[in-house]
DNA sequence: CCCGAATGTCATCATGCGATGACATCACTC
DNA sequence: GAGTGATGTCATCGCATGATGACATTCGGG
Protein backbone atom coordinates (compact mmCIF):
# COMPACT_ATOMS: atom_id res chain seq x y z
CA UNK A 1 0.00 0.00 0.00
CA UNK A 2 1.92 3.14 1.40
CA UNK A 3 5.19 3.72 0.87
CA UNK A 4 6.07 4.01 4.12
CA UNK A 5 5.92 0.72 4.85
CA UNK A 6 8.60 -0.31 4.17
CA UNK A 7 10.89 -2.39 5.79
CA UNK A 8 11.95 -0.94 9.10
CA UNK A 9 14.17 2.09 9.49
CA UNK A 10 15.91 0.35 12.16
CA UNK A 11 19.56 1.69 12.71
CA UNK A 12 20.96 -1.53 13.19
CA UNK A 13 22.35 -0.83 16.56
CA UNK A 14 25.59 -1.90 16.40
CA UNK A 15 24.61 -4.22 19.96
CA UNK A 16 26.15 -1.03 21.17
CA UNK A 17 25.88 -0.90 24.58
CA UNK A 18 23.95 -2.70 26.86
CA UNK A 19 22.04 0.40 27.94
CA UNK A 20 18.31 -0.10 28.13
CA UNK A 21 18.08 0.21 24.69
CA UNK A 22 15.72 -2.39 23.55
CA UNK A 23 13.75 -3.38 20.78
CA UNK A 24 11.68 -5.36 22.56
CA UNK A 25 10.48 -3.86 25.88
CA UNK A 26 8.03 -5.63 27.71
CA UNK A 27 7.98 -3.18 30.50
CA UNK A 28 7.31 0.19 27.44
CA UNK A 29 4.67 -2.23 25.52
CA UNK A 30 2.94 -2.35 29.48
CA UNK A 31 3.09 1.61 29.17
CA UNK A 32 1.74 1.96 26.16
CA UNK A 33 -1.65 0.07 26.61
CA UNK A 34 -2.08 1.72 29.89
CA UNK A 35 -1.74 4.98 28.52
CA UNK A 36 -4.05 3.78 25.62
CA UNK A 37 -6.53 2.19 27.81
CA UNK A 38 -7.04 5.12 29.90
CA UNK A 39 -7.66 7.12 26.75
CA UNK A 40 -10.18 4.82 25.67
CA UNK A 41 -11.37 4.38 28.92
CA UNK A 42 -12.05 8.09 29.15
CA UNK A 43 -13.44 8.84 25.83
CA UNK A 44 -16.01 6.28 26.06
CA UNK A 45 -16.30 4.53 29.12
CA UNK A 46 -15.21 1.12 29.79
CA UNK A 47 -17.81 -0.85 27.82
CA UNK A 48 -17.64 0.94 24.48
CA UNK A 49 -13.74 0.46 24.71
CA UNK A 50 -12.49 -2.71 22.97
CA UNK A 51 -9.53 -4.50 23.28
CA UNK A 52 -8.47 -4.33 19.64
CA UNK A 53 -8.64 -0.81 19.91
CA UNK A 54 -6.79 -0.45 22.82
CA UNK A 55 -3.97 -2.41 21.16
CA UNK A 56 -4.34 -0.57 17.69
CA UNK A 57 -3.63 3.14 19.68
CA UNK A 58 -0.97 1.49 21.75
CA UNK A 59 0.78 -0.07 18.68
CA UNK A 60 0.77 -3.39 20.38
CA UNK A 61 -1.39 -6.72 19.77
CA UNK A 62 -4.55 -7.02 21.94
CA UNK A 63 -3.66 -10.35 23.39
CA UNK A 64 -0.69 -8.83 25.24
CA UNK A 65 -3.37 -7.00 27.79
CA UNK A 66 -4.14 -10.71 28.97
CA UNK A 67 -0.88 -11.39 29.30
CA UNK A 68 0.07 -8.14 31.01
CA UNK A 69 -2.74 -7.42 32.91
CA UNK A 70 -5.23 -10.68 32.89
CA UNK A 71 -8.00 -8.98 30.76
CA UNK A 72 -9.65 -5.88 30.06
CA UNK A 73 -11.18 -5.71 33.76
CA UNK A 74 -8.00 -6.05 35.11
CA UNK A 75 -6.32 -3.38 33.05
CA UNK A 76 -9.02 -1.41 34.11
CA UNK A 77 -8.59 -1.61 37.02
CA UNK A 78 -4.64 -0.67 36.31
CA UNK A 79 -5.83 2.51 34.66
CA UNK A 80 -7.40 3.42 38.00
CA UNK A 81 -4.60 2.98 40.04
CA UNK A 82 -2.22 4.72 37.77
CA UNK A 83 -4.61 7.67 37.69
CA UNK A 84 -4.91 7.76 41.76
CA UNK A 85 -1.02 8.05 41.58
CA UNK A 86 -0.93 11.33 39.21
CA UNK A 87 -3.52 13.38 40.33
CA UNK A 88 -3.47 14.99 44.31
CA UNK A 89 -6.86 15.13 46.14
CA UNK A 90 -8.24 18.05 44.70
CA UNK A 91 -9.49 21.25 47.18
CA UNK A 92 -12.95 22.34 45.14
CA UNK A 93 -13.51 25.22 47.29
CA UNK A 94 -10.27 26.91 45.77
CA UNK A 95 -11.10 28.87 42.73
CA UNK A 96 -7.86 28.54 41.42
CA UNK A 97 -7.24 24.50 41.51
CA UNK A 98 -11.13 24.23 40.56
CA UNK A 99 -10.23 26.21 37.55
CA UNK A 100 -7.30 24.07 37.07
CA UNK A 101 -9.73 21.31 37.27
CA UNK A 102 -12.16 22.54 34.88
CA UNK A 103 -8.94 22.96 32.25
CA UNK A 104 -7.50 19.33 33.23
CA UNK A 105 -10.78 17.95 32.23
CA UNK A 106 -11.50 20.00 29.01
CA UNK A 107 -8.30 18.66 28.15
CA UNK A 108 -7.68 15.32 28.86
CA UNK A 109 -11.52 14.53 28.92
CA UNK A 110 -13.06 13.29 32.30
CA UNK A 111 -11.17 10.48 34.39
CA UNK A 112 -12.96 7.01 34.37
CA UNK A 113 -13.46 7.76 38.14
CA UNK A 114 -15.88 10.76 37.04
CA UNK A 115 -17.83 8.29 34.56
CA UNK A 116 -18.30 5.47 37.14
CA UNK A 117 -19.88 8.05 39.52
CA UNK A 118 -22.98 8.26 37.71
CA UNK A 119 -22.59 5.09 35.51
CA UNK A 120 -22.65 1.75 37.46
CA UNK A 121 -20.45 -0.55 35.77
CA UNK A 122 -21.13 -4.18 35.37
CA UNK A 123 -17.89 -5.50 37.25
CA UNK A 124 -18.56 -5.13 41.13
CA UNK A 125 -14.69 -4.90 42.06
CA UNK A 126 -14.35 -2.40 38.99
CA UNK A 127 -16.65 -0.23 40.76
CA UNK A 128 -15.66 -0.07 44.00
CA UNK A 129 -12.24 0.38 43.48
CA UNK A 130 -13.58 3.64 41.17
CA UNK A 131 -15.98 4.70 44.01
CA UNK A 132 -12.72 4.79 46.47
CA UNK A 133 -10.73 6.50 44.14
CA UNK A 134 -13.65 9.19 44.05
CA UNK A 135 -13.86 9.37 47.77
CA UNK A 136 -10.29 9.78 48.23
CA UNK A 137 -9.61 12.43 45.67
CA UNK A 138 -12.88 14.21 46.08
CA UNK A 139 -15.30 13.82 48.55
CA UNK A 140 -13.38 13.42 51.60
CA UNK A 141 -11.40 16.63 51.12
CA UNK A 142 -14.64 18.72 50.84
CA UNK A 143 -15.92 17.19 53.52
CA UNK A 144 -13.18 17.47 56.04
CA UNK A 145 -13.68 21.09 54.64
CA UNK A 146 -17.14 21.45 55.59
CA UNK A 147 -16.86 20.00 59.20
CA UNK A 148 -14.06 22.53 59.70
CA UNK A 149 -16.26 25.34 58.69
CA UNK A 150 -19.21 23.68 60.85
CA UNK A 151 -21.62 22.94 57.78
CA UNK A 152 -24.03 20.24 58.69
CA UNK A 153 -24.48 17.34 57.07
CA UNK A 154 -20.92 17.81 55.91
CA UNK A 155 -20.70 13.98 54.22
CA UNK A 156 -24.02 14.61 52.65
CA UNK A 157 -23.31 17.71 50.94
CA UNK A 158 -19.75 17.08 49.95
CA UNK A 159 -20.97 14.00 48.14
CA UNK A 160 -23.76 16.38 46.49
CA UNK A 161 -21.32 18.71 45.26
CA UNK A 162 -19.34 16.02 43.55
CA UNK A 163 -22.37 14.71 42.38
CA UNK A 164 -23.52 18.56 40.36
CA UNK A 165 -19.83 18.95 39.93
CA UNK A 166 -19.57 15.13 38.02
CA UNK A 167 -22.80 16.06 35.98
CA UNK A 168 -21.62 19.46 34.65
CA UNK A 169 -18.28 17.99 33.78
CA UNK A 170 -19.65 15.03 32.31
CA UNK A 171 -22.45 16.85 30.23
CA UNK A 172 -19.94 18.74 28.65
CA UNK A 173 -17.81 15.82 27.36
CA UNK A 174 -20.90 14.29 26.11
CA UNK A 175 -21.48 17.24 24.47
CA UNK A 176 -25.62 16.96 25.17
CA UNK A 177 -25.77 20.77 26.07
CA UNK A 178 -24.73 22.86 23.58
CA UNK A 179 -23.65 26.10 25.63
CA UNK A 180 -21.95 24.18 28.39
CA UNK A 181 -20.17 22.18 26.27
CA UNK A 182 -18.69 25.32 23.98
CA UNK A 183 -17.99 27.56 27.37
CA UNK A 184 -13.99 27.84 27.98
CA UNK A 185 -13.53 27.03 31.97
CA UNK A 186 -13.09 30.52 32.81
CA UNK A 187 -16.72 31.25 31.74
CA UNK A 188 -18.00 29.02 34.02
CA UNK A 189 -15.92 28.84 37.01
CA UNK A 190 -18.15 31.56 38.06
CA UNK A 191 -21.37 29.01 38.56
CA UNK A 192 -19.46 26.12 39.27
CA UNK A 193 -18.29 27.77 42.89
CA UNK A 194 -21.19 29.19 43.05
CA UNK A 195 -22.90 25.55 43.05
CA UNK A 196 -19.86 23.70 45.19
CA UNK A 197 -20.85 26.76 47.84
CA UNK A 198 -24.74 26.40 47.62
CA UNK A 199 -24.09 23.05 49.02
CA UNK A 200 -22.72 24.31 51.56
CA UNK A 201 -24.73 27.17 52.45
CA UNK A 202 -28.51 26.10 51.71
CA UNK A 203 -30.46 25.70 54.06
CA UNK A 204 -28.41 27.72 56.94
CA UNK A 205 -28.44 31.16 55.36
CA UNK B 1 -38.70 -32.04 31.42
CA UNK B 2 -40.37 -30.02 34.26
CA UNK B 3 -43.74 -31.10 34.79
CA UNK B 4 -44.90 -27.40 35.30
CA UNK B 5 -44.37 -27.25 31.38
CA UNK B 6 -47.72 -28.88 30.74
CA UNK B 7 -50.18 -28.51 28.05
CA UNK B 8 -51.15 -24.59 27.77
CA UNK B 9 -53.98 -23.82 30.58
CA UNK B 10 -56.41 -22.72 28.45
CA UNK B 11 -59.66 -22.26 30.15
CA UNK B 12 -60.88 -23.17 26.01
CA UNK B 13 -62.70 -19.47 26.06
CA UNK B 14 -65.94 -20.66 24.74
CA UNK B 15 -65.60 -18.46 21.84
CA UNK B 16 -67.12 -16.38 24.48
CA UNK B 17 -68.23 -12.72 23.42
CA UNK B 18 -66.85 -11.30 20.43
CA UNK B 19 -65.77 -8.68 22.96
CA UNK B 20 -62.05 -7.95 22.57
CA UNK B 21 -60.75 -10.35 25.03
CA UNK B 22 -58.30 -11.14 22.30
CA UNK B 23 -56.12 -13.36 23.10
CA UNK B 24 -53.38 -12.75 20.52
CA UNK B 25 -53.32 -8.79 20.46
CA UNK B 26 -50.34 -7.02 18.73
CA UNK B 27 -51.27 -3.66 20.57
CA UNK B 28 -50.53 -4.59 23.74
CA UNK B 29 -47.74 -6.89 22.92
CA UNK B 30 -46.42 -3.55 21.54
CA UNK B 31 -47.38 -1.75 24.75
CA UNK B 32 -45.51 -4.59 26.92
CA UNK B 33 -42.19 -4.09 24.90
CA UNK B 34 -42.37 -0.27 25.02
CA UNK B 35 -42.80 -0.80 28.73
CA UNK B 36 -40.68 -3.57 29.55
CA UNK B 37 -38.15 -1.51 27.05
CA UNK B 38 -38.72 1.80 29.31
CA UNK B 39 -37.66 -0.13 32.64
CA UNK B 40 -34.50 -2.07 31.02
CA UNK B 41 -33.34 1.27 29.21
CA UNK B 42 -33.89 3.08 32.53
CA UNK B 43 -31.91 0.62 34.71
CA UNK B 44 -29.52 -0.05 32.50
CA UNK B 45 -29.36 2.13 30.10
CA UNK B 46 -29.44 1.56 26.13
CA UNK B 47 -26.12 -0.68 25.67
CA UNK B 48 -26.26 -2.71 28.59
CA UNK B 49 -29.86 -3.53 27.66
CA UNK B 50 -30.24 -6.60 24.97
CA UNK B 51 -33.79 -7.44 23.20
CA UNK B 52 -33.87 -10.35 24.46
CA UNK B 53 -34.28 -9.34 28.33
CA UNK B 54 -36.39 -7.08 26.81
CA UNK B 55 -38.44 -10.17 25.20
CA UNK B 56 -37.95 -12.20 28.34
CA UNK B 57 -40.03 -9.37 30.84
CA UNK B 58 -42.58 -8.11 28.17
CA UNK B 59 -43.41 -11.96 27.60
CA UNK B 60 -42.73 -11.65 24.07
CA UNK B 61 -40.28 -12.78 21.79
CA UNK B 62 -37.73 -10.35 20.85
CA UNK B 63 -37.93 -10.77 17.05
CA UNK B 64 -41.44 -8.82 17.44
CA UNK B 65 -38.88 -5.79 18.58
CA UNK B 66 -37.98 -5.74 14.55
CA UNK B 67 -41.08 -6.62 13.91
CA UNK B 68 -42.82 -3.51 15.89
CA UNK B 69 -40.85 -0.98 15.95
CA UNK B 70 -37.77 -2.02 13.44
CA UNK B 71 -35.33 -2.29 15.57
CA UNK B 72 -33.65 -1.97 18.92
CA UNK B 73 -32.66 1.31 18.58
CA UNK B 74 -36.07 2.68 17.08
CA UNK B 75 -37.21 1.12 20.30
CA UNK B 76 -35.58 3.59 22.32
CA UNK B 77 -36.86 6.15 20.26
CA UNK B 78 -40.20 5.08 20.93
CA UNK B 79 -39.36 4.98 24.46
CA UNK B 80 -38.44 8.43 24.52
CA UNK B 81 -41.47 9.96 22.57
CA UNK B 82 -43.89 7.97 24.98
CA UNK B 83 -41.78 9.53 27.94
CA UNK B 84 -41.96 12.94 25.99
CA UNK B 85 -45.94 12.25 25.85
CA UNK B 86 -46.61 11.25 29.56
CA UNK B 87 -43.76 13.82 31.40
CA UNK B 88 -44.92 17.91 31.36
CA UNK B 89 -42.11 20.28 31.29
CA UNK B 90 -40.77 20.42 35.38
CA UNK B 91 -40.21 23.97 36.57
CA UNK B 92 -37.25 23.28 38.60
CA UNK B 93 -37.56 26.80 40.77
CA UNK B 94 -40.30 25.81 42.35
CA UNK B 95 -40.08 23.55 45.79
CA UNK B 96 -42.88 21.38 45.23
CA UNK B 97 -42.39 20.57 41.70
CA UNK B 98 -38.61 19.77 42.26
CA UNK B 99 -39.81 17.27 45.05
CA UNK B 100 -41.79 15.52 42.46
CA UNK B 101 -39.62 15.33 40.25
CA UNK B 102 -37.01 13.85 43.00
CA UNK B 103 -39.58 11.07 44.21
CA UNK B 104 -40.58 9.87 41.11
CA UNK B 105 -37.46 9.74 40.01
CA UNK B 106 -36.30 7.99 43.24
CA UNK B 107 -39.26 5.90 42.55
CA UNK B 108 -38.96 4.91 38.81
CA UNK B 109 -35.48 5.40 38.30
CA UNK B 110 -34.24 8.11 35.78
CA UNK B 111 -35.36 8.00 32.61
CA UNK B 112 -33.45 7.36 29.23
CA UNK B 113 -33.07 11.06 28.74
CA UNK B 114 -31.64 11.74 32.04
CA UNK B 115 -28.83 9.43 31.43
CA UNK B 116 -28.32 10.45 28.00
CA UNK B 117 -27.36 13.76 29.02
CA UNK B 118 -23.80 12.99 30.37
CA UNK B 119 -23.26 9.49 28.67
CA UNK B 120 -22.85 10.09 24.71
CA UNK B 121 -24.44 7.07 22.86
CA UNK B 122 -23.59 5.39 19.52
CA UNK B 123 -26.40 6.38 17.49
CA UNK B 124 -26.52 9.89 16.62
CA UNK B 125 -29.78 9.71 15.95
CA UNK B 126 -31.06 8.36 19.07
CA UNK B 127 -28.55 11.42 21.00
CA UNK B 128 -30.34 13.71 19.00
CA UNK B 129 -33.41 12.89 20.22
CA UNK B 130 -32.80 12.61 23.88
CA UNK B 131 -31.29 16.19 23.40
CA UNK B 132 -34.35 17.84 22.18
CA UNK B 133 -36.49 16.16 25.03
CA UNK B 134 -33.58 17.40 27.25
CA UNK B 135 -34.25 20.87 26.05
CA UNK B 136 -37.94 21.13 26.04
CA UNK B 137 -38.54 19.14 29.17
CA UNK B 138 -35.76 21.03 31.55
CA UNK B 139 -33.67 23.49 29.96
CA UNK B 140 -35.56 25.76 28.05
CA UNK B 141 -38.22 26.08 30.92
CA UNK B 142 -35.42 27.12 33.05
CA UNK B 143 -33.65 29.29 30.50
CA UNK B 144 -37.48 31.57 30.30
CA UNK B 145 -37.28 31.88 33.84
CA UNK B 146 -33.67 33.24 34.06
CA UNK B 147 -34.11 35.20 31.07
CA UNK B 148 -37.57 37.27 32.79
CA UNK B 149 -36.06 37.68 36.16
CA UNK B 150 -32.79 38.98 34.24
CA UNK B 151 -30.48 36.69 34.97
CA UNK B 152 -26.99 37.35 32.62
CA UNK B 153 -26.15 34.16 30.45
CA UNK B 154 -30.07 32.53 31.04
CA UNK B 155 -28.91 29.93 28.80
CA UNK B 156 -25.35 28.67 29.89
CA UNK B 157 -26.63 28.60 33.33
CA UNK B 158 -29.45 27.12 32.60
CA UNK B 159 -27.77 24.43 31.11
CA UNK B 160 -25.19 24.31 33.87
CA UNK B 161 -28.69 23.62 36.45
CA UNK B 162 -29.57 21.04 34.32
CA UNK B 163 -25.91 19.67 34.46
CA UNK B 164 -25.48 19.92 37.90
CA UNK B 165 -28.95 18.40 39.00
CA UNK B 166 -28.67 14.87 36.38
CA UNK B 167 -25.40 14.43 38.02
CA UNK B 168 -26.73 14.26 41.62
CA UNK B 169 -29.90 11.94 40.51
CA UNK B 170 -27.74 9.73 38.43
CA UNK B 171 -25.29 9.58 41.04
CA UNK B 172 -28.33 8.60 43.68
CA UNK B 173 -28.93 5.92 41.38
CA UNK B 174 -25.81 4.80 40.38
CA UNK B 175 -25.39 4.29 44.41
CA UNK B 176 -21.52 5.41 44.03
CA UNK B 177 -21.88 8.07 47.04
CA UNK B 178 -23.65 6.59 49.82
CA UNK B 179 -25.06 8.83 52.14
CA UNK B 180 -26.74 10.72 48.82
CA UNK B 181 -28.25 7.47 47.94
CA UNK B 182 -29.39 6.49 50.98
CA UNK B 183 -31.37 10.02 51.53
CA UNK B 184 -34.54 10.18 50.77
CA UNK B 185 -36.08 13.29 48.75
CA UNK B 186 -36.69 15.25 51.52
CA UNK B 187 -33.52 15.83 53.07
CA UNK B 188 -31.73 16.38 49.86
CA UNK B 189 -34.32 19.12 48.40
CA UNK B 190 -32.64 22.26 50.06
CA UNK B 191 -29.15 21.72 48.98
CA UNK B 192 -30.69 20.72 45.94
CA UNK B 193 -32.39 23.75 45.58
CA UNK B 194 -29.96 25.91 46.80
CA UNK B 195 -27.66 24.37 43.68
CA UNK B 196 -30.02 25.18 41.46
CA UNK B 197 -30.49 28.78 42.80
CA UNK B 198 -26.42 29.41 42.98
CA UNK B 199 -26.71 28.62 39.44
CA UNK B 200 -29.26 32.38 38.45
CA UNK B 201 -27.49 34.27 41.48
CA UNK B 202 -23.38 33.27 41.11
CA UNK B 203 -21.60 36.26 40.66
CA UNK B 204 -24.25 38.63 40.60
CA UNK B 205 -24.34 38.64 43.99
C1' DC C 1 27.62 -19.83 18.86
C1' DC C 2 23.72 -21.72 20.96
C1' DC C 3 20.01 -22.41 23.94
C1' DG C 4 16.19 -21.10 26.75
C1' DA C 5 13.31 -17.60 28.12
C1' DA C 6 11.05 -13.44 27.06
C1' DT C 7 8.42 -10.98 23.87
C1' DG C 8 5.50 -10.30 19.94
C1' DT C 9 2.23 -12.14 16.11
C1' DC C 10 -1.27 -14.70 14.37
C1' DA C 11 -5.19 -17.79 13.87
C1' DT C 12 -8.91 -19.32 16.15
C1' DC C 13 -12.44 -20.30 19.68
C1' DA C 14 -16.61 -19.46 22.51
C1' DT C 15 -19.95 -16.31 23.55
C1' DG C 16 -23.45 -12.98 23.19
C1' DC C 17 -25.67 -9.78 20.42
C1' DG C 18 -29.22 -7.91 16.94
C1' DA C 19 -31.39 -9.20 12.98
C1' DT C 20 -33.83 -12.15 9.61
C1' DG C 21 -36.79 -15.35 7.51
C1' DA C 22 -39.28 -19.66 7.54
C1' DC C 23 -42.89 -21.74 9.72
C1' DA C 24 -46.97 -22.39 12.92
C1' DT C 25 -51.04 -20.68 14.81
C1' DC C 26 -54.74 -17.68 15.44
C1' DA C 27 -58.54 -14.30 14.19
C1' DC C 28 -61.57 -12.19 11.32
C1' DT C 29 -64.36 -11.79 6.90
C1' DC C 30 -67.08 -13.54 3.50
C1' DG D 1 -66.14 -23.23 7.34
C1' DA D 2 -62.62 -21.87 4.10
C1' DG D 3 -59.32 -18.64 3.02
C1' DT D 4 -56.25 -14.87 4.10
C1' DG D 5 -53.75 -11.79 6.53
C1' DA D 6 -52.20 -10.87 11.16
C1' DT D 7 -49.66 -12.52 15.05
C1' DG D 8 -46.46 -15.39 17.55
C1' DT D 9 -42.50 -18.97 17.69
C1' DC D 10 -38.40 -20.87 16.44
C1' DA D 11 -33.95 -21.76 14.31
C1' DT D 12 -30.32 -19.58 12.49
C1' DC D 13 -27.21 -16.08 10.45
C1' DG D 14 -23.54 -12.62 10.56
C1' DC D 15 -20.91 -9.95 13.32
C1' DA D 16 -18.16 -8.20 17.15
C1' DT D 17 -15.92 -9.10 21.27
C1' DG D 18 -12.63 -11.05 24.82
C1' DA D 19 -9.85 -14.77 25.49
C1' DT D 20 -6.54 -18.51 24.44
C1' DG D 21 -2.83 -21.11 22.68
C1' DA D 22 0.35 -22.25 19.01
C1' DC D 23 3.98 -20.33 16.62
C1' DA D 24 7.72 -16.89 15.27
C1' DT D 25 11.16 -13.80 16.56
C1' DT D 26 14.34 -11.59 19.52
C1' DC D 27 17.20 -11.09 23.57
C1' DG D 28 20.67 -12.31 26.91
C1' DG D 29 23.67 -15.48 29.24
C1' DG D 30 26.67 -19.48 29.05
Amino acid sequence: MSPEQQAPPRGRTTKATTAPRRRRDAGRTRERLLEAAHELFTERGFDRTTTREIGERAGADPSLIARYFGGKPQLYLATLRAESERAAPADLLDDERLLGLLRKIAQHGPGPVTRATVTPYSDPVVQDAARTQLYERLVDPLCDHFTTDGVPQARLRAEIAVAALTGIVLARDAGTLTELSSAAPEEILTVVHGVIDATARAGAR
